[in-house]
RNA sequence: CAGGGUGUGGCGUAGUUGGUCGAGCGCGCUUGCAUUGGAAGCAAGAGAUCGGAGGUUCGAAUCCUUCCACCCUGACCA
């Protein structure tokens, strides 16, 4: 027997099978194919459905590694553009260094080689050849073997270091302000799609400068560029500080960061700037001859940020309906879907949604026309929201009428009618208004969330039932840290850089402390 | 890498004391007609060596071995 109730006051469609030759009643809703799971019932299923379903991202054939689509990609072309122009402001050239370190010198500066031999890709052979035992496969060719193994980057301070020693013989050669961007390899044990995965896209700047105080200034100058685009660009509010010595970037004398924080309450280190002193000129000797003519190991600065910013994106802003996208990094700005029963009704709809197109297009927003005739509106409703798209126009038999479009903002999914005319100037402010509507719910969130704390009893507490930031005194040892690490998970994810002084007892050890530092679970 | 889990057409799944399963269903897909202000209605149709490889058996999606991938927890990390 099979009972079928049809669209009950706007549900979804709903089929009950009520099987009476057997014992169990099975009731069965169908899934619409693009619904992804809500944030409350599983957070991290929600995110992975969620950069699938909304077409940024998949898993490849390649264990670890993923396609980044073409969707997906747009997003973090418009990231790069904005980054780019930021550092060619700050004075920066793009270079380009090799894919491959000779471990010779890869393990040139101790410290760095160290902090990533547990995750590096080595290629030990350079030729394949035919499986004499097993026809049709290949094998690796053991006449084949490198002299010296070849590591996949991890990072590249050792090869462009090792280059720059070339590059440098005196003061006036300096400073040298390079950035590229590129693919890295750490192999990860454990993968989730953008926010750790064994390849990822990155920029690294590496900066070389005649003395310290310049090279300091250069660190904090590119937390400062990073900062700006977050907030800018991504509306994620961040704090900006500087990582603990246990936290610090292997081979760093200093680390700064940004530190954001996510729907879930967990921290998410959004971009690093690194104050690397003289090590790697150490290592590498690279001197140069200074003004006074004596010679001087330069000093040296780098600062990356990854396709990681891709997965804060979705999980500082998005709800359970999909993506929500800030403007400034939006592929699409605008959709258009015409509302029409006949080809002769879409293409009256057709002339007015060119007009609107030519007219944001002029002020640089990119609006499509989902001119599709193959999907109902709701369904083009339903998608360009999973898409993330900030604003989206209807235009009916019923609006060619009046004159009108109806708008629909992303971000609060409210709706209202709007003068066509005025779209051209009107639209532009919303979406001004979008980017900074979720700028602002992304800091309430964090604000409700970032707790302070006297005891260690309340930090467990709060961590456990609350979750987020949670400003601690700490008294600057390794061994506080590591300790609080191990028995509760969080970490210090930074000292921040406004931190007001303050007397007060580390939370764990009870000895003296002058400033709250934050910690949380990180990801 | 350790512990736990999962793997069935493109997606989500039913089915696992071995045999009416010659694998069912929903979404999606194709074709025709219809429709269009929130996930498209009717009809017909295509699509699966049940993650791979071996094995047990008269018989395997179902049992065993092994490998692979993904998810969760841990260690590690941007």
């Amino acid at each position: 027997m099979l009972i079928k109730l049809q669209n009950l006051e706007g549900i979804l469609p709903v089929k009950l099978y009520l099987p009476f030759d057997q014992e169990k009643v099975t009731i069965i809703i169908p899934t619409m194919g693009k619904e992804i799971p809500s944030r409350s019932e599983d957070y991290s299923l929600w995110y992975n459905e969620l950069v699938k379903k909304a077409d940024l991202a998949e898993h490849s054939d390649v264990r670890g590694c993923m396609v980044i689509k073409p969707y997906g990609y747009s997003i973090w072309e418009k990231m790069q553009q904005a980054l780019d122009a930021m550092f060619k402001e700050t004075g920066h050239l793009n270079a380009y260094f090799p894919l491959f370190v000779p471990k010779s010198l890869f393990e040139a500066e101790e410290k760095n080689a160290e902090g990533f031999a547990k995750e590096c890709a080595i290629v030990t052979h350079y030729r394949l050849k035919n499986d004499p035992q097993n026809k049709g496969k290949l094998m690796v060719d053991p006449d084949a073997q490198l002299e010296e193994e070849l590591v996949v980057r991890p990072t590249s301070e050792a090869i462009i270091w090792s280059t720059y020693k070339k590059w440098i013989q005196s003061y006036r050669d300096l400073p040298i302000l390079v950035n590229q961007w590129a693919n890295v390899v750490r192999w990860e044990m454990r993968t989730r799609l953008f926010l750790r995965t064994a390849e990822f896209l990155w920029q690294e700047g590496h900066t070389a400068h005649a003395t310290a105080d310049e090279a300091v200034k250069e660190t904090v100058q590119m937390l400062e560029v990073y900062a700006e685009f977050a907030e800018k660009f991504m509306a994620l509010p961040i704090i900006k500080g500087r990582k603990s010595e246990g936290e610090r970037f292997p081979g760093a004398v200093d680390t700064y960061c940004i530190e954001a924080m996510m729907q879930d309450g967990k921290a998410l280190q959004a971009g690093t700037s690194h104050f690397l002193g003289q090590n790697f000129a150490n290592a590498f000797d690279v001197q140069f001859t200074n003004k006074e003519g004596k010679l001087d190991y330069v000093w040296g600065t780098s600062w990356g940020v990854s396709t990681r910013l891709m997965g804060a994106l979705v999980m500082a802003h998005s709800d359970d309906d999909g993506l929500v996208l800030p403007p400034k990094l939006a592929p699409i700005h605008v959709v258009i879907v015409p509302i029409f029963k006949h080809e002769e009704e879409l293409n009256k709809i057709a002339e007015k949604a060119k007009e609107i197109t030519a007219s944001l297009k002029k002020q640089g927003y990119t609006v499509k026309f989902d001119s599709r005739d193959t999907h109902k509106p709701g369904f083009k409703f339903a998608e360009w929201e999973l898409k993330g798209v900030p604003v989206r126009l209807a235009i009916g038999p019923r609006d060619m009428e009046n004159g009108t479009v109806e708008v629909a903002r992303r971000d609060t999914k409210e709706k209202q009618v709007m003068k066509i005319d005025e779209v051209a100037t009107k639209i532009p402010a919303l979406l001004d208004e979008i980017q900074e509507n979720i700028y602002n719910r992304a800091l309430t969130f964090r604000t409700n969330l970032t707790t302070k704390v006297e005891t260690y009893d309340e930090f467990k507490k709060v961590l456990d039932e609350k979750s987020g930031f949670v400003l601690a005194h700490w008294d600057g040892t390794p061994e506080t840290e590591a300790a609080i690490k191990e028995e509760t998970k969080a970490t210090i994810r930074c000292i921040p850089l406004d931190a007001v002084e303050e007397a007060g007892k580390c939370i764990y050890s009870g000895k003296p402390s002058n400033k709250r530092v934050i910690f949380a679970r990180a990801y």
